[in-house]
DNA sequence: TCATTATATCATCATTTACTGATATAATGA
DNA sequence: TCATTATATCAGTAAATGATGATATAATGA
């Protein structure tokens, strides 16, 4: 048995943790970055269709990921929080470090081409 | 166009990411926050099937989250690095302000029961 | 050797997800 | 008002994903 609050925590960082997992969303995110965004510059920024980055922009808000500001007609998005980027930042000190790891530590044990990570006894 | 390189990191990225982004593995990986544990371990601590840990640990594995050692016929499964365990702890930083802010700040505009972040302006 | 135990793998099914193209909404400027 | 522009939404489709039950593998102890 679990508790409910427990369940719904679980549900929403796993809500959140999908919204980074996508590479659309991540282009989408990366351009964010830099500085905020209108839906059609990040079109350009990301070689997207407009629809399929209005419908990631809809996920990522969503995921409170994002946030978006209107003025005129234009749609402003920018990352909602200062820990999106450092999820980011430490996903790929982590990633850098994963693959480092695969090809210098000979305690790894590789099969395929798959990245594993089997530690050997 | 985007550099083949800059494709293969987002795309790895975005894996790493949908390694977080289930409740079943999530728990998996809260439970080895605490200490290294075995499959049967694992099945008892999160109620879910022997063949669903396994699933979900074969993914974890190949994200590179967990790494595994076998002893005998058990095999014991442990966080790969200590930034899985600081990502998840950002991202519940993150998640309990996200919470606070949309109960707090007036300047969001919540509608529906979705957590809406849009920012008025 | 044989039965048991721990774990992994596989086929299947239902659900979710990402993308596309078409269309809707809504702000702007002529 | 009308045409244009920016963005959002929707239906359809293909692919990925998670859960389940059955089975395979492989280590252990009798």
């Amino acid at each position: 048995m679990f508790i409910a609050s427990e369940q719904l925590e679980v549900n929403l960082k796993a809500k959140l943790f999908r919204g980074f997992g996508d590479p659309s969303r991540l282009r989408i995110l990366d351009a964010l970055r830099v500085t905020p965004l209108t839906v059609s510059q990040l079109v350009e920024a990301t070689d997207l269709t407009q629809s399929n980055v209005s419908n990631h922009l809809g996920c990522l808000k969503d995921c409170g990921l994002v946030m978006s500001q209107q003025s005129g007609r234009y749609v402003t998005y920018r990352l909602s929080d200062d820990r999106v980027a450092e999820l980011l930042e430490l996903s790929e000190s982590f990633l850098a470090d994963i693959a480092r790891g695969i090809y210098e530590c000979t305690r790894y044990d590789m099969q395929d081409d798959e990245s594993e990570t089997t530690l050997k006894d």
